[in-house]
DNA sequence: ATTAGCACTCGCAAGTGGAGAGTGCTAAAA
DNA sequence: TTTTAGCACTCTCCACTTGCGAGTGCTAAT
C-alpha cells in the first residue's frame, strides 16, 4: 500500500460516503485532485480491486468500497474526528438534565446517540448476573382492606453496587408475619452484601447453604420465599431509537431490505446477546458489515463501545448504522458519550 | 340503506380486506353470490358512492371503501366475531407465564397484541397524577466507602394503589441523617398515603403545608428533599412492538409513507397524549384513518381500551393498523387481552 | 511511469403499445 | 319498475425498446 493507494481508497470512501453511488475515476481528479489524470487513478483503482478492497457493482460503473476496504480504513487509515464544541457541549447537556432514574438515563442517552449519529442509537442494560448486591429491602404489602381474601404480598427492591435498582413483587405463604419478613430482610442484607447475585442465586438454590446462613433450620415457606426474592428477570434490556433514520439512506430504498432489517431490530433479545458477549473488551470497537454474525446485518455496521460506574463496566452504548458510515465521526460520538454517561452515573447514582 | 346495499358495502369491505385491491362488480357477484347480477351491483355500487361509503381510485377501477365506508361498518354492520378458544388461551397463557415486574407485564403485553393481530401493539403506562400513593419507603445509599467525598442519596420507593412501583434517587444533604431519613418516612407516610400523588405534589410545594403536616418548623433541607422525592418523571411510557408488522401491508410499499409513519411511532410521547386524552371513556374505541388528529396517521386505525385494577381505570392498550384492518377481530382481540390483562394485574399486583 | 484517446459495456429513464379489468349507459327482459 | 345483457370507453399495468450518459480497459504516445 504505497501513498497513493492510501490516497485514493480514502478519496473513494469519502466520496461513496457522500452519494451513494459508485465512484469514477474523473470524479477523483475533479474534486480530490491529488495531481494526477483521471488513467492514473483508474489505474491505481484497478490495483486496489486487485487487493480486494473495492470492488464494481457492474462492470463500466465506478468503484465502490468492500468491507475489507473498510476494515483496511478504519483500522489503519482514518484518524478520529473531534466532536465540536456545538456537539460535545450538546452531549453533555443533554445528559445533565437527566433525572435519577436509571432507565431514564439509558433511554435518553439511546436518543442522544441516534440524533447526533443520525443513525441508530443504542444502549444494553447492564448485566445483572454480576452485579453486586448493596441493599435489599422487603416492603409487605397488605392485601386491600376491601378485598376479604388475604393475599400476601412483598415488594422486594435489590438496590445493586452499580446503582441499578430492580424491584418485583413476591408471593408469600400465609404463614409468614411481617416480622419474619424483617428477620428475613436483616439475615439477608448481613450474609449477602456484597456478593455478585449469580452467587446469590446459587446459594438461595442450595437449601442446605441458605440454613447455614440462617443458622437454624427453616420451614420451606422461608426458603421458597428466598428463592423468589432473588429470582428476577434478567435479560438484558436493549433502548434502541432512531431506527426511522435508516430510511434516508439508498441502500434501503428496497422494501424488503428495510423489512428484514426492521424485524431483526425488534428481536432486541438477539442483538443483546450478540453485543454483550463482544463486551469483554475494553474501549471502541467497529464491527462492519457481515463481521455481524446475525443474518440481516450484513449491509450494517455496528460500533460499540462501554460505559462504567467507578471504573466497572455497566454494559453497551453504541451505534448501529448502515456500511456506508461516517466512522471517524461515529467512533468520536460513541467514544465521547460513553464517557459522559459513566460521569453521570458517578454523580446521580 | 335497504338490505342489499348493506350486504354489498359488507362484501366490498371483506374483499378489499382480503386482497388490498379495488373490488369490482363481478367479483361480488362470483365470490359473494347474492342473486343478482353484476349490473345489478354496479348499480348499487354507484349508490354507495353517491352516499360517500366508497370511492374509485381511478374512473375505471373497482370500489375502495371510505372512512365513512369503514365507520358505518364498525359502527352499524359488522359483528365482534368471537375469537376460537386456541387464540384466548394462546392471550392467557402468555399473561399467565408473566413475572412480577409491572413493566414486564406491559411490555409482553404489547407484544402479545401484536403477534395475534400481526399489527401493531401497544400499552401505555398510567398516568401517575392520579394514582394513590400506597406507600412510600425511603431507603438511604452510603456514598463508597473508598469514595471520600460524602455524598448523601437516598433511593425513594414510591408504591402505589395501583400496583405500580416508582423508585429514584433523591440527594439529600448532608446535614439530614438517617435517623431523620426514617422520621420523614414515617411522617409522610401517615400524613400521605391514600392521596394522590397530584395532590401530595401540590402539599410539597406548599412550604406552609408542610409544616402543618409535620407539625412543626422544618429547616430547608427536609422542604428540598420532601419535593425532590415526590418530583418524578410522570411520562406515560408507551409500549409498541410489531413496528414490522406493517411492512407486509402493500399500503405501505411506497418508502415516504413508510417512513413518515416510523418517524411519527418514534414520537411516543405524542400517542402518549393523544391516547391519554381519550382515556376517559371506557370500552373498546376504534378511530379510524384520518379521525386520527397526528400528521402521519391518515391511513391508520386505533383500536383502544383501558385496562383496570379493581375497577379503576390504569392505562389504555391497543392495536394501530392500517385504516384496511380487520375490525371485528381486532376488536375482540383488544377487548379480550384488556380482561385477561386486568385480571393479571389483580393476581399479581 | 504517466497520459490522451477511443471503443466498448452497462444501467437508467423515457417512450410505446397491447392486454386486462372495470365502469357507465342503453335497450331489452322479467 | 326492477333487473339484466351487451357494448363502447377508460385507465392502469406490464413488457419491450431505444438512446443517453457515465465509466471502464486498452493501446499508443509522451
Amino acid at each position: 500500500m504505497d501513498f497513493r493507494k492510501r490516497e485514493v481508497l480514502e478519496a473513494i470512501i469519502d466520496c461513496y460516503n457522500q452519494t451513494a453511488t459508485p465512484v469514477g475515476s474523473r470524479t477523483i481528479e475533479r474534486q480530490y485532485g491529488m495531481g494526477v489524470s483521471a488513467a492514473t487513478i483508474r489505474n491505481t483503482m484497478a490495483d486496489l480491486e486487485e487487493l480486494g478492497y473495492l470492488t464494481q457493482p457492474h462492470p463500466s460503473a465506478g468503484r465502490v468500497p468492500t468491507e475489507i476496504g473498510y476494515r483496511v480504513y478504519v483500522d489503519t487509515l482514518m484518524e478520529a474526528e473531534e466532536l465540536s464544541g456545538k456537539e460535545k457541549k450538546l452531549i453533555q447537556e443533554r445528559c445533565a438534565s437527566l433525572d435519577g432514574s436509571f432507565e431514564g438515563i439509558i433511554e435518553q442517552t439511546s436518543k442522544i446517540l441516534s440524533e447526533i449519529s443520525h443513525y441508530i442509537g443504542f444502549v444494553l442494560t447492564p448485566e445483572l448476573h454480576d452485579s453486586i448486591l448493596r441493599r435489599l429491602e422487603l416492603i409487605p404489602i397488605d392485601g386491600d382492606s376491601d378485598n376479604s381474601e388475604y393475599r400476601g404480598k412483598v415488594l422486594a427492591v435489590l438496590l445493586m453496587a452499580s446503582g441499578v435498582v430492580k424491584n418485583h413483587i413476591v408471593s408469600v405463604s400465609k404463614d409468614l408475619s411481617d416480622k419474619d419478613i424483617r428477620r428475613i430482610s436483616r439475615v439477608l442484607n448481613e450474609k449477602l452484601v456484597g456478593l455478585s447475585l449469580r452467587r446469590i442465586q446459587q446459594i438461595s438454590h442450595d437449601t442446605a447453604n441458605l440454613k447455614a446462613i440462617f443458622d437454624t433450620d427453616l420451614p420451606d415457606s422461608i426458603v421458597a420465599f428466598t428463592r423468589d426474592t432473588f429470582s428476577l428477570n434478567q435479560e438484558i434490556h436493549v433502548y434502541l431509537e432512531g431506527a426511522s433514520n435508516f430510511f434516508s439512506h439508498p441502500e434501503f430504498l428496497e422494501v424488503d431490505k428495510m423489512e428484514r432489517l426492521f424485524r431483526l431490530l425488534e428481536q432486541k433479545q438477539q442483538i443483546a446477546e450478540l453485543l454483550s458477549s463482544q463486551q469483554s473488551t475494553r474501549g471502541i470497537q467497529v464491527v462492519i458489515g457481515s463481521e455481524n454474525k446475525y443474518e440481516g446485518m450484513e449491509m450494517c455496521s455496528v460500533v460499540h463501545s462501554c460505559y462504567t460506574n467507578r471504573g466497572n463496566v455497566l454494559g453497551t452504548i453504541g451505534v448501529i448504522g448502515p456500511t456506508r458510515m461516517q466512522y471517524p465521526r461515529v467512533v468520536s460520538i460513541v467514544d465521547f458519550t460513553a464517557q459522559v454517561m459513566s460521569q453521570v452515573f458517578e454523580h446521580t447514582l
